[in-house]
DNA sequence: ACTGTAGTACGACAGCTGTAGAAGAATTCC
DNA sequence: GGAATTCTTCTACAGCTGTCGTACTACAGT
């Protein structure tokens, strides 16, 4: 709880970019843009900004390897996921949480019996982040 | 389904000035201003700014009464809840509704129990927006 | 050494958001 | 009827985002 990052709200756009570096650690600007290019054709300076703000904002870290940058994920998935989950809680289900919970239940498909598999399989688990 | 209505992501504050359409139904300008003043302290032109930009999106309409402006609101809150709760698991949730609900099983306080109990009170309903 | 080539750094620009002051119109109150 | 009040409209501006083009730099080959 030390290191406190607040802000941790991110675009669409922003969250395709942490998700590459989630999913695989370190990785080089032109890996990242790779992936960007193929998924939705998005030019490599376009990357290259979106990461350099991004470590502006410190949401990643960069680290040089000789002319490549290298970077890296400072806040998590599952904060960001906190955070906005919250966010989206607070603004639109009047802060409260069994409130989306019960939208999904009820948008959702899932079978009914998919949430007590659901509740059985976590329950003990705290291990995140 | 005729009417559909895509791009309807609001912002914070967009969701507030909503809220007060969805709660109060025909609203003037005045009676938004004077509840999100008095919650945030924003000016009351502020307020009519924000109102203009959500009719010209489609979000309200507006009709006049003398000279003054009342609102009211053209996008329901369930479609707001539902496309914002999807994107939300696109960007973040790998698409998956249930990592959602996983995540709200883990994080949330909400004793185990409340998910029967809210299976069980929904399940049947249909009926929505 | 020269020339591509690959990579980064900068600067730009448009569109959206949050914020609000100034100006003008319509009402209301002496 | 003139002044104070109330509302709307317009304009402005800064900060964030999505998108790049250009320019510059360092290597890799030949």
């Amino acid at each position: 709880m030390a290191t406190k990052k607040r802000d941790i709200a991110l675009s669409e756009l922003q969250a395709a970019v942490m998700r590459v570096l989630w999913q695989r650690g370190e990785v080089s600007t032109a890996d990242v843009a790779d992936v960007l290019a193929g998924e939705r054709g998005i030019k490599h300076t376009t990357v290259a900004t979106l990461l350099t703000r991004l470590e502006k904002r410190g949401a990643v870290a960069l680290r040089r390897d000789g002319r490549q940058l290298i970077y890296r994920a400072l806040i998590s998935e599952s904060e960001v996921r906190r955070s906005m989950v919250s966010d989206l809680i607070a603004s639109l289900f009047a802060g409260d949480h069994k409130a989306l919970m019960a939208h999904l239940v009820q948008e959702d498909d899932t079978a009914p019996g998919d949430l007590d598999r659901l509740r059985r399989k976590l329950g003990k688990g705290k291990s995140h982040d």
